[in-house]
DNA sequence: GCCTTGTTGTTGAAATATCAACAGAGTTGA
DNA sequence: TCAACTCTGTTGATATTTCAACAACAAGGC
C-alpha cells in the first residue's frame, strides 16, 4: 500500500457525501472525537458506519488522529490555511465568474454592510496606498 | 451561527460526488449542453454517463433544461444569486469560524491585496461613513 | 436521396459508498 | 477485584452511484 512516488494527486480526491460532511466538521472544529462528529453529522448513522468513514479518509490521507487517553482525536491532515483558500477559491470561480471582489461585496453584504464594486475598489486603492506608505 | 435566520436546507439533498461536478459546471457557466459539461468534467465519463447524472439531477429538481434545435441546454434550476450566498455562507461557517471579516481578508489577499483585520474594520467604518453621509 | 454525425430515451451491469454487527481490549468506578 | 462501559479492529451486507451499451430519431453535408 506504500507507494513512495504518486503522480498527479489531485487536491481533491472526490469526497463522497458522507466525507464531506465529516471533512466539514472537523475543518469546523479543528478535531474532533468519533461521539462528536456522530453528533453533528445530519441522519447521524451508527457508531460503526462512522468510523467506517473516518478510517476511508484516513486511508486517502486526509486526515490524522491522535490519541488521547482511550480514544482517538481526528484531525485534518492538511493544513488549515490552504484549505481554507482553497475552498474560497473554487467558490469564487464557481459562483462568482472568478471575481474575488464580487466575492467581497457578497461577504459584506452578509456581515450587514452595504458595499458595491466601487466601494471594493476604492478600498483596495486606500488599503494598497496604506501599504505603499509604509505601513 | 449567530444568524438570526438559520434556514435549514430545504433543497440540499446532499449530492453525490458526480452531481456536485456537474452542478458546479453549471452554476459557473450558467447553462451548457451535455458534450460541454462532459468536456469539463475531471476524468470524462462517456456522453451517456454524463446524461445518466443530468437525469437523476432533474428528478431532484435541481437542473431543468430547455430546447435548442436538436439538443437540451441544461441550467440550475435555484437561483443564482440565493445559491452564492449559500455556499459563501457555507465556507464562511466551515473555515473562516462564521467570521464574514476573516474572509474578506483572504479574499483580498487573494487579489494581491495585502490586508489585515484592522483594516477590514477600518474600510467597514469607512464604508458606513459614507453611506450615512447620503451615498 | 442517402450517409454520417450527434442527439435523446431506456435499461441494466459494475463499482463504490454507506452502514451495521460483532469481537476484543482498555478504562472506570464501586 | 470485577462488572459495566466505551472504544477500536475487522468484516461483510445493503444501498447508492457511476457508467456504458443499445435503439431510435433528427439534422446536415455531399
Amino acid at each position: 500500500m506504500s507507494s513512495p512516488v504518486m503522480t498527479d494527486k489531485p487536491e481533491t480526491p472526490a469526497l463522497s457525501r458522507r466525507e464531506r460532511q465529516v471533512m466539514d466538521i472537523l475543518h469546523r472544529r479543528a478535531e474532533a472525537t468519533v461521539a462528536e462528529i456522530m453528533a453533528e453529522l445530519p441522519d447521524p448513522p451508527t457508531y460503526s458506519a462512522v468510523r467506517s468513514v473516518l478510517r476511508i479518509l484516513g486511508e486517502k490521507e486526509l486526515i490524522r488522529y491522535k490519541e488521547d487517553g482511550p480514544r482517538y482525536i481526528y484531525f485534518p491532515t492538511r493544513d488549515t490555511e490552504s484549505t481554507r483558500d482553497d475552498a474560497l477559491a473554487h467558490v469564487v470561480r464557481t459562483y462568482f465568474a472568478g471575481s474575488p471582489e464580487q466575492a467581497v461585496t457578497a461577504l459584506l453584504r452578509m456581515s450587514d454592510v452595504d458595499m458595491n464594486d466601487d466601494d471594493v475598489e476604492r478600498l483596495r486603492e486606500t488599503i494598497r496606498r496604506a501599504r505603499q506608505s509604509g505601513r
